[in-house]
DNA sequence: ACGCTGACTATTA
DNA sequence: CTAATAGCCAGCG
């Protein structure tokens, strides 16, 4: 346990970006998560927000982040207009077999990937 | 310091 | 199903 993941507290929201990555890395090929998830898992289920505001800071991190994988929980990809050619995210999820659809994932609960119960803890 | 914005989500009507 | 509202918190003018 790293410690109290207050979400009015982050003594270091550093933590909340490892922690972030770390889950986002571990999707699996071919699956999608939602910010929600990733938020609710780390215990800040509220501040969902923040998961977009750390994939932002993603760019350019290494190991490399693949926040193609990260939608919002329609399925939606809302952060395609943050990639370099705004297509790219999309083109990345059909390269890994996931189907898109007007900028939306189709079949998303199938696709869908829980660290709360695929990873479990 | 104050108000608005944003890669969000859940609730209510 | 859609629309409006509230909660959330860092960043910026």
């Amino acid at each position: 346990m790293k410690k109290n993941p207050t979400p009015t507290i982050p003594e270091k929201h550093r933590d909340f970006f490892s922690d972030v990555y770390d889950v986002v890395r571990q999707i699996p090929k071919g699956r999608v998560t939602s910010y929600g998830a990733i938020a609710a898992f780390l215990g800040t289920r509220s501040s969902s927000r923040m998961v977009g505001w750390a994939m932002n800071a993603a760019h350019g991190r290494i190991p490399p982040v693949p926040a193609h994988r990260v939608v919002n929980r329609k399925g939606l990809l809302t952060g395609r207009m943050h990639f370099s050619p705004p297509e790219q995210m999309e083109q990345l999820l059909a390269a890994e077999g996931v189907e898109i659809k007007e900028h939306t994932v189709q079949h998303f609960d199938k696709h869908f990937w829980d660290p709360a119960k695929e990873l479990q803890l």
